[in-house]
DNA sequence: TGCAAGCAATTAACATGTTAACTATACTCA
DNA sequence: TGAGTATAGTTAACATGTTAATTGCTTGCA
């Protein structure tokens, strides 16, 4: 394929150079973005994950347990974690779904939306950042392949 | 283009739609890729990470810890842990550095280099696979991105 | 020299990732 | 209707991610 994966390419008689492994480009990228999120989440005494909670519950009024799962891209265990932390911290409560007793609605309380709106101007501001150093072309390049990357994989969704 | 980033947005009041978070879609397409490695791995009784120590150390006759840690992209708490369960597996041993006291040299044993050519050609070959999938082309192109994202928040390196 | 500062590796503590098992509820169709 | 199957959520067990502290060795410099 293309000169410049040859170019890169290692005389390993088995494998390419791992640094044309692509789980691992992603990693660090996303590791470079999230240094820089993660130190003002700290402050806020937030994960990454719990982050990602929140914003999504913020965006709605109820969600049930398999949507939000989906919406903040966590696995089932950790969203259970996460929940039973924020319904100890009172960030969120829980109710039950009129006509499915097996699904849980999660609602953020006022509490859980004022620490939102607390936290969501850092994020945007950092975010803006990145856009303006990256740059804004670029960036729209990169979700754009990553979207086609992830459809083009099955990712995601049923497959 | 922009207007492609205008028409997801949401009227969320503080924040941009969760969808057009940077690190959940670099998560997603890690994922979309890891999907299809994880069973393959699964099946020589090796996680990703412990895959990632494993050709790091193939492609180098001895390493210490700081180089290992550096090219397989994990802390050092990881690896700590993945190089005591590989020492106990005896696919790795460790040696003294001769002038630095401080650091451990590891190397792969023959048992650990049979190993890895036992599954490296499983992950080529799914690699070609996802690389016929999504193009060549654009693979290319979103590995150049992804340098060019990592290197400009200056990811990975001394910052 | 000798001591302060720095570095390599490990350990500790807690949160999440991953797979599997489990409980309770809902659905399906003979 | 009722046994079999599927789904939502939780729990369990182990591996990794993340930050901080610790230990032992090295280096710089007064």
């Amino acid at each position: 394929m293309s000169a410049s994966l040859a170019r890169r390419a290692r005389a390993s008689d088995f494998l390419r150079d791992i640094e044309l492994s692509l789980p691992l480009q992603l990693l660090k990228a996303r590791e470079a973005a999230m240094a820089r999120f993660r130190p003002m989440l700290r402050g806020h005494h937030l994960t990454e994950q719990q982050w990602r909670v929140l914003r999504v519950l913020a965006a709605s009024a109820t969600l049930d347990g398999r949507e939000l799962a989906r919406r903040s891209f966590l696995l089932a265990p950790s969203l259970t974690r996460i929940l039973q932390y924020f319904e100890m911290q009172k960030l969120i409560k829980r109710s039950a779904h009129a006509s499915d007793q097996r699904r849980v609605l999660f609602a953020l309380t006022a509490k859980g939306r004022r620490l939102f709106e607390q936290v969501a101007p850092h994020a945007e501001a950092l975010y803006a950042a990145i856009a303006s150093e990256f740059g804004g072309q670029k960036l729209e390049s990169l979700y754009e392949l990553l979207a086609e990357f992830s459809a083009a994989l099955g990712g995601g969704e049923g497959e």
